[in-house]
Order: structure tokens, then C-alpha cells, then sequence
DNA sequence: GGAAAAAATACAATCGGTTGTATTTTTTAT
DNA sequence: ATAAAAAATACAACCGATTGTATTTTTTCC
């Protein structure tokens, strides 16, 4: 092979006979050369073998193409199809993305957000490890580097979030249980200082209400919704009588839920004649469980396509991501036969 | 705030007043250094806020401390556990990954070695989108820029492989199911220009030998693998009288073994009575499934940890990489109902 | 105490594009 | 044909750290 030493725009612009500067420009397109001047530059470019130094580059542009992922964990099914999205979207838009997580801890989530700012990323996309403190962005905000949150999110007057209306989804789900003749409805939910999971707590209860069901405290259980978190509600319910258990439970995700069932049926009990269940997120084990679990779609690769899609946007001076709050993309209720009527 | 313009190593120097050369190598621990100066220099980096500008150290010193990641998909459940292994060992070694997908298109891939090329990586982690041809990664290996692939590699003198022993563990599946006492063994396999489907079609072949069963070429069946391939293959099978069946159904995956089971029970198959099946992954669909699937145990995380690990040690000069040309992992078979005695 | 050795620090070039401004070339208008 | 306007190109400083070498300071030892 040749390729030993790096081809630069110095290379070039001798091997033309021009100056670097109009080399600089032309392989960017710049308007002000001649076109004919562009075509020679890009030929030579392809015909030495010339690659272009982004740091030099980024050093002198302060622009990186370069955007932070910041998520509590990479190995879900959601997250994985909203990585899925960013990814598509990134390439198209031009950026690359760098990935890290948080593995739930706030102080490795302020370690990988000094990462990404001395990495100078143009953007960050962040899902929260814990939505109460965001003090430590304070850094990408004061130099007006913007910050997207998206699932996990928390306010703040600088950044943009990207959610789902969790409230109106886990109101249908109650709802619907509600329709289908369950009374007493247990909500197993997460970490309260998340958006996410308060809000489906306050969207269960507000059905409750709504339907003049009496909410009681002792039927509402948080947990990490892992599936050992499933088999331990599975294992509360059969402590009691069949007659003192709840007649359907609504899990604020399908994990926690599709454990809790294999359990619960282990034991015997009938799903959904004995207890029905519902999810969220529809994960694929929603639709290998059986009864297939009733659950909230939620658009993980839409999401991940629109946050990095808006962050894009801002970045290119299309649109003033600032002026934009929340976005909320659609999600819907899938009616499966966990949430069958009572016998 | 104030944070207004950026702190540099002249900063520091000007109000230390000593030289940025001494600042540059005072930053970094380097032992011509004073002790004390050190310690000043420290304090005053923290005091005026500074934060080193990585492209301009790049630019001199032509290490990123970056790695590019290439996968067919991200969304997986196999892949979303690769990539938390390799965050978790690129974080303790001081590496940030890129991450982009190949979405199983060649020239797709072809456009991320280029990006991963020109973002200066200091290596790249590689699951191929077809292992047919690896020209395109000769921009690395001729200048010397280590390309480590995992699970669908490719062999090249130049790179190292981090794979599991897939002929080795389809042969365990197989013969598994031949000491069920299962005759006629389908495989459903993936595009066997790939390593892993390849070899796992190797595998079920040696076994059959080995335990003097005949080949039947009608009963290997190739797909993608999906969904819907799995749904195929069962309307397939359905149309066959019973006793044409296979007694057995060995997969490359577990998604499409599960897809597949679901299918043949929701037309009043038995599992494994009439049909048993196998897959291959571990992925979490496999324990949801009723009956749980027999399946290899394919340690993803570990898998993107060791990936990672080797790099980092190559790129330290610990180890040295291009010696090492194939790294296995430890896989194994684990029995679940689904691939029970024959009744 | 002074020369030699060792330690610490400084100088200055360099990495490879980018960009505001100046200069040259070409085009347009009179 | 010539001045003015427009287009194209070139100059030169700059981004901020790194590094081989030179210089200064400190330590060692006879």
C-alpha cells in the first residue's frame, strides 16, 4: 500500500497550485468558489487519498457534529429502539452520537456530563437517573449548549423535553380495567421522583375518581419493576385470601407485570379470570406471555428519532428549540386478553 | 453566570506566570514536572474553570481516545446487552464509544467505516453486516488502526475475533435433542454467509453424523430470522400432515423459535409432545415463552466487555492484539421444557 | 567553592483547518 | 475603453494543546 502520510488541504491546494484557504472552502461548497474551482478541488481531494481532520477542524469551528447520549441503561428493549431512532436520525442529520449510562447512579450521571462537556458535544440527549436534581447541567445551560431530555425527564426553563402523556395513558389503562367490570385495581409503579412514574400514578388514581372507585393506599406498591420485583408482588398476593387480592393489577411496565403473572400462575391463579393485569411499553415478552398483556404502545424509535431530529433542528438554526417546552408524541392503548372481564 | 470565554493552558500559565509548555505537562502528571508546581497548576485549573479543548490535544497528539462501534442492529436484545459491556469497560478505561448501525446493509457499513475513519477512532468494534467482505476496513488495517469484530466476524490476518464457539454449541443443542429421542431434526438457520449461522449449521450437521442420523437437506430451512420468518416456517410445517413433521425444531434464534411455538400453538400443536423446540440466545423472550425454550446462553455483556477490554490493552501497549486472533467466550446449553421427551 | 550532573522549566515549531479581510481577476455598465 | 461593481482567490492570524530541544535552576560530589 501507499497511505503513509496524511493528505491536507496543503497537499492539495500545492498539487492545484491555489491557496489553501480557497481548498478549505471549495470542499465545503462555499458559494464564493467558482465551481469549476470546486470540481478540481474535489478530484484532487478523491485522487490523493485526502481525508479531512475534524479536530482541526472542530478546533478552529467549535463545532463538533457530535451529539451526547446520556440513559440510565442501554440494555432494555426500550432503550434500545429509542437508541435505534437517535441513531437513523443522527446519520441523516449528520452527527455522530456518543453513548454512555448512567446505570441509574446520579454521580456517574455527573461524571458522563462532564464527559460529554469536555467533549465538547454539540447537543445532549439525556433520560434522567433521577429526575429531582438536574443542578449538574448547569454547565451545558450556562454556556447555552442545548439539553434534550427525553422519557425521564425533569422542567427546567432551558432544555426541552420529550415525553408521552403518561398521565393520559395510564388513565386509559385504569380506565379500561375499570370498563371491564375490575374494581379493586392495584398499581404497581417506580420511583416517585421520576416524571414518569408519578405521573402514571396520578393518571391511575384520577380514573379512580373519575369513576367513583374508592383509592386506597395499601393497593398502591413502588418498586425498581425488575422481574424480581414481579415475583415479589406475586408472592404478596399469594400471602392473602383469593377473596382479599386485588382483581386486576396495572404495572407501569410490562417486566414488572409479565413476572408477576408467570408467578401468579405458577400458583394457579387464572389470569384475567382471577386478576387481571396491564403494562406498559409494550415490550415484546407483552405479546409471548400468555394471556398476551395489555399494555401502552410507547414509541420508543419515534422518540428517539424526534429528540435528536428537534436537537438537529436547533443546531442548524431551523428552529429555536428554546421556545419549545415539551413535545408529546402519541402513544395508545393496546387491549389484550390479560385484561379480560372478570369471571 | 460569568463562564463567558474559555480557560486555556495559556490562562493558567499567564496567571501562574510560568510557560503553557510546563502548564501542558503539569496537567498530565509528567514526572520532569515539580511536585509543587504540579499541585499549583491543579489548583488554578480548578479555580479559573478550566477544561481541556480535546481537539487541540487531538491534533498534536493524533489520539482520541475514542471507539467506533459498527453493529447490523441496535435494537436487539443480544446487541442492547454488547453495548452496556462495552460502555462499562470503555468508561473504566477512559474510552468513548460511537456507536452506529449498518441496519444489515453493506453500504451502510461501508458509510460508517468511512465516518469512524475520518473521526479519527482509535479502534473500532466490529458485528459485521455480512461477513463476505471486509475490504472496506483495509482504510484501518493499512494504517494500522486495530479492528477488533465480534460474533459475525470475519477472518482477517489483521484483526482479532471475539466470538463464542457457535458450531460447538449448536452441536450441544442437537445432540440434546437426539437424546430426547428426537429423529428428524430441523434447523432453521440465517444467512449462512455468516459466521455464526454458518457454524451453527456445522454444528447440528456433526451431531446428526455423529449419532448416525441422517442428513436431510429438506429439513434445513434458512430465514432472516425474524417475527415473521418464525410465523412462516410453522404455517409451513402446518401444512404438512402431522406425521411429516419433524419431531424437533432447532433455531438460530430464540425469536424466531418462540414466533414459531406460538403459531404452531395457537393451531393445537403440542409443545414438545408433537414438536420440540430449541433456540439460541438466551434473549428474554425465552423464559416467557410456554414452554420455556431450551436455548444457549450467549454472554453478551461479557462479550462487550472483553471486546473493549482487549482494545484498550492493545491500544495502552499492554497487550499487543494483532498476536491474538481469535478470543472464545464460554457459552452453554440450557435445558428448558421445551425440548422434552417425545410422548 | 566550583565543575559536572540532574532536575525543572521555557522556547518555538507544529498539528490542519477556518475565517475576516485584503487583493486580484472578471464582469458589467457607461 | 475605462471606471465601478461583482466574483473569485489569497493572505495571515488563529484555534489550544503537544513535544523535541534548549536553557535555566538546583543538586551532587570531589
Amino acid at each position: 500500500m501507499s497511505e503513509e502520510k496524511e493528505i491536507t488541504i496543503y497537499d492539495i491546494a500545492r498539487h492545484l497550485n491555489i491557496s489553501p484557504t480557497t481548498v478549505s472552502r471549495g470542499l465545503k461548497d462555499h458559494p464564493t468558489i467558482n465551481i469549476k474551482t470546486r470540481k478540481k478541488i474535489a478530484e484532487a481531494a478523491k485522487q490523493l487519498g485526502y481525508r479531512s481532520n475534524t479536530f482541526a477542524s472542530s478546533l478552529r469551528s467549535k463545532r463538533t457534529q457530535t451529539l451526547g447520549v446520556i440513559v440510565p441503561r442501554l440494555n432494555s428493549s426500550f432503550m434500545s429502539s429509542v437508541l435505534a431512532g437517535m441513531e437513523n436520525a443522527a446519520s441523516r442529520e449528520g452527527y455522530n452520537l456518543i453513548i454512555a449510562q448512567s446505570l441509574e447512579q446520579a454521580d456517574k450521571e455527573m461524571e458522563n456530563v462532564m464527559t460529554m462537556f469536555n467533549k465538547r458535544v454539540d447537543g445532549l440527549l439525556v433520560s434522567l437517573a433521577h429526575s429531582s436534581d438536574v443542578r449538574h447541567f448547569d454547565v451545558f445551560f450556562s454556556k447555552k449548549i442545548p439539553v434534550i431530555f427525553f422519557d425521564r425527564v425533569a422542567p427546567h426553563p432551558d432544555s426541552t423535553s420529550i415525553i408521552i402523556d403518561n398521565f393520559t395513558a395510564a388513565y386509559q389503562v385504569t380506565r379500561h380495567l375499570i370498563m371491564q367490570g375490575h374494581k379493586r385495581i392495584m398499581h404497581l409503579g417506580g420511583n416517585m421522583l421520576l416524571n414518569v412514574y408519578s405521573e402514571r400514578l396520578r393518571g391511575y388514581k384520577q380514573a379512580l375518581q373519575d369513576h367513583k372507585l374508592h383509592f386506597d393506599e395499601k393497593l398502591v406498591i413502588t418498586g425498581n419493576l425488575t422481574e424480581e420485583c414481579g415475583t415479589d408482588v406475586a408472592k404478596q398476593l399469594l400471602k392473602l385470601k383469593p377473596k382479599d387480592r386485588p382483581e386486576a393489577v396495572c404495572c407501569a411496565n410490562d417486566t414488572s407485570a409479565v413476572y408477576c403473572m408467570i408467578a401468579l400462575k405458577n400458583a394457579g391463579v387464572n389470569i384475567p379470570e382471577d386478576i387481571a393485569f396491564a403494562g406498559f411499553n409494550n415490550d415484546p415478552i407483552s405479546r409471548v406471555i400468555e394471556p398476551n398483556l395489555t399494555t401502552v404502545n410507547y414509541p420508543g424509535y419515534n422518540m428517539g428519532q424526534a429528540a435528536v431530529t428537534s436537537l438537529a433542528n436547533h443546531l442548524n438554526g431551523d428552529t429555536n428549540i428554546t421556545d419549545t417546552n415539551t413535545i408529546v408524541l402519541r402513544s395508545e392503548l393496546i387491549i389484550r386478553a390479560s385484561s379480560g372481564k372478570r369471571k
